[in-house]
DNA sequence: TTATAATTTTAGTTTCGCCTAAAAATATGT
DNA sequence: ACATATTTTTAGGCGAAACTAAAATTATAA
């Protein structure tokens, strides 16, 4: 149906979009990894396509059609990073760029059989939701430490580092999964805090650390 | 590393060299859906690349290093047909079409960790041996029934054809998995046979049977 | 406001993998 | 052996998706 190229383009559109409602051809060659005159080329290619909106000078937005082509994309994305994951054993950090490739494979059938087998997954191993068939995306539950509110209650449900020695670090400062902790202070220059952990406990926790630990509301 | 169309040409070539040693343009052609003047141009550009011996109006085959590539693309694509039926139970006719896409996947690690989930699988469902990761090549263990030759005492190990009423027709012949048996007379021209079974019993198939009945030497 | 800077588009090429049409080489049949 | 048929290659072109260089537009700042 569409190329590698455009699948590409329009899922790259719609992450961008979730940041800044119009998307400029600058920052969509940047992210391509490409540069600005082939971004334009390929805008009116998808606007020829009505998957996107695209005014010169100006910048582009999807059409419902393009935002539900994203969103199948992305859901296949997802899946088999859950796939990758889970089944394979990879590390958080390797799954991208396979599930970038496996993304393409063109096979409804297939789509719908992997998220039976996978049993129906709801968020990738980012913790990132996978959109429904339907193309239905539930709210994020689960965000980097680094980026949540001060003061709201959290429960640690995952790292992203599993090497041995952050581990330990880990849990020289009683922090673990399941974890219930409130976040008390937060520099933004450096995105260290303080924690106040449900034994009453109080942490001083690194950058290095925040930017590591994935929580969810408690 | 390849192209997905450099990575079907050689593929294609490794089979037909199966049948016969040198490969003409034409035969290539023909299996790729594609033009003879099409093949021309790829196989300069992969004489070029040093995986194939090229002489013009004569035809071309495989270097060691064409092979080798050739292998490990038939390995991750028998693999990933395993994967397809056993895992996600795609019948064995629907494998091979998504198999085609997925065996195109770059990741060394990916073919790695599939191989190792699936247990090290040494045949695909179609009853294909799987080359293994040095790109060693078992023979098949299974045939087609319609392609045993006579005199030679096999066991039925598969069915192609899971119908109900496949299976009841087979039943009737006292025919079922594990059946120990003779092929005793093959009319070439139709492939439909006379079979000695271990009970002593003598059953006449037609060459819809015994194209839809793996067996293995017993 | 006006000069300068940044962004974006246009125009013209390139590479890849395919095509058609015509020419060249090889194979076949009498 | 020779005319004819088949196969294969050459030559020239096309569309997709990238590129560079230059022109056009929009933004910024004195």
């Amino acid at each position: 149906m569409f190329s590698q190229a455009e699948e590409n383009y329009i899922k790259t559109i719609w992450h961008l979009q979730q940041l800044q409602q119009k998307v400029s051809t600058n920052s969509l060659a940047e992210r391509m990894q490409t540069k600005p005159a082939s971004v334009t080329d390929m805008l009116k290619k998808l606007e020829a396509k009505k998957l996107l909106h695209y005014e010169k000078y100006y910048g582009c937005s999807l059409t419902t059609d393009g935002k539900k082509i994203a969103l199948s994309i992305i859901r296949r994305h997802r899946l088999w990073e859950f796939f990758l994951s889970e089944k394979l054993g990879f590390a958080w950090d390797e799954v991208h760029a396979i599930a970038e490739q496996l993304e393409h494979i063109q096979s409804a059938e297939l789509t719908v059989r992997l998220d039976a087998y996978l049993g129906h997954p709801r968020f990738d191993p980012h913790g990132d939701p996978i959109p429904d068939a339907s193309g239905e995306l539930q709210p994020r539950e689960q965000f980097l430490l680094a980026e949540w509110p001060a003061g709201k209650p959290a429960i640690i449900c995952a790292v992203q580092n599993h090497d041995a020695s952050f581990l330990e670090l880990l849990g020289q400062k009683s922090l673990d999964i399941d974890t219930h902790l409130i976040v008390q202070k937060r520099y933004a220059f450096d995105q260290s805090a303080d924690l106040l952990l449900a034994s009453g406990q109080v942490v001083q926790i690194s950058a290095a650390i925040s930017n590591n630990i994935y929580v969810k509301a408690d």
